[in-house]
DNA sequence: TATTGTTATACTCTATAACTATA
DNA sequence: TATAGTTATAGAGTATAACAATA
C-alpha cells in the first residue's frame, strides 16, 4: 500500500497536468476540435465499433459521444453502417478522408512535442507512455454512472452496481 | 532526438488521460469544483502571491484566474490583501478555512487513488510524479498569448513575442 | 420491460475583448 | 502609454434527463 503523501504529489501533478494537455490542444487544426481528435484517434487505434464501446473507451457518457460522433460524421471523417446484428446500433468507421485527417493531427502533434520535449531521450517518453497507459488502465471505467466511488458526490444510498453505459433509466 | 513514433504513442496516451482528471474531480466536495481546487492547492504549495503569478502557474488567462480566485474568496478560504509594492495587486493568501478545505479535498483524493490504484508500488507512484512534474515544466507557460506554437492557430502574421500574462492589448 | 442511441438543457472551464485603476 | 486585474460574452466538454426505436 502506497502512502498518503505520495499520492498527495500524485494528485497535484494530476492537477497541473491539464496545461499541457491545453497546449496540445491548440496544435489541432481549427476544424478538429479535441472532441474529435480523440473519436479518431480512438477509431484508428481500435478498429471499427459501436457507439457504445466508444463511450466506454473514452469514459465519457454516450449523450457526450453521441455528439461527438455526429460532428465527425457531417465532415465525411467517419461513416454509420448499420449493425446487422441489432438494428438499434450502427457501426462507426473511419472514411479514407478521416484517415488522413488523423494523418495531418498527428503531424502536428508531433511537431508540437518536438517543440516541447527536444531534450527527453528515448526511454524518458517510453517509461511516461507506459505509466499513463497503467494509470488510465487502473481506472478503468471510471464514469459517474458506473462504478462506484469512494465518496459518491450526491447519490442517494443504495445505487446498484452495474456498469451499464447510460445516463438514466 | 525522439522518433516520431514515440511522440505519437505520447500524445495517445496524454489525449485519453482526461478520463483519469474527470475521475478524480469527482472525488471533490460539491462546494468545490476542480478550479477552487487548483487554486488552493497552488496557493498551499507556493506559498502567498499575486494574481499574475498564480495565472502564470496555472497556465491560465488571468481572466480565468480571476474568476476561480473570486469563487474562493467569497467562501473565506483566501484572502486578498492590497499589496504595498503596487496599489494595482492583491495578495492572496490561503485562510485557516482554506487550509482546512484543502485537508479535507486531499483527503478525498487519497482515497480515490488509494482505490483505483491499489496494486501500484511505491516506486511506480514516485516515476509517474517524477515524469509528469518533467513534462509540466517542459510545457513551461504555454498559454495562448505567451508562446509562440509550431502551428499558430489563428494569429496573424507577425505578433509579438513578449511574455506577458495579458489576453489583450 | 430493458437497451441503444439521440436530443434538450444546464454547468464548468477557458479564451477574447473591453474596461477601470494604477504605474 | 503600459500593466494588473475585473467583467461580459462566446465556445467547447461533459452530465442529467427525457425521448424514439428496437430487443
Amino acid at each position: 500500500m502506497v502512502d498518503r503523501g505520495r499520492y498527495e504529489e500524485l494528485a497535484r501533478q494530476l492537477s497541473v497536468i491539464g496545461a499541457v494537455k491545453r497546449g496540445m490542444a491548440r496544435a489541432l487544426p481549427q476544424d478538429c476540435p479535441p472532441g474529435s481528435a480523440i473519436v479518431l484517434t480512438v477509431l484508428d487505434r481500435h478498429g471499427a465499433m459501436r457507439m457504445s464501446r466508444l463511450a466506454e473507451l473514452l469514459a465519457i457518457d454516450m449523450s457526450v459521444t453521441s455528439r461527438h460522433v455526429a460532428h465527425v460524421a457531417e465532415r465525411g471523417w467517419i461513416e454509420r453502417s448499420p449493425d446487422p446484428a441489432d438494428k438499434r446500433s450502427r457501426i462507426l468507421r473511419l472514411t479514407p478522408a478521416g484517415e488522413e485527417r488523423l494523418e495531418h493531427m498527428s503531424e502536428r502533434y508531433v511537431e508540437t512535442l518536438a517543440h516541447f520535449l527536444g531534450d527527453w531521450s528515448d526511454d524518458e517518453v517510453d517509461q511516461l507512455c507506459v505509466l499513463l497507459a497503467r494509470l488510465r488502465d487502473s481506472f478503468g471505467d471510471c464514469r459517474a454512472q458506473s462504478v462506484r466511488l469512494p465518496h459518491p458526490p450526491t447519490v442517494s444510498p443504495a445505487t446498484p452496481l452495474t456498469s451499464t453505459t447510460r445516463t438514466s433509466g
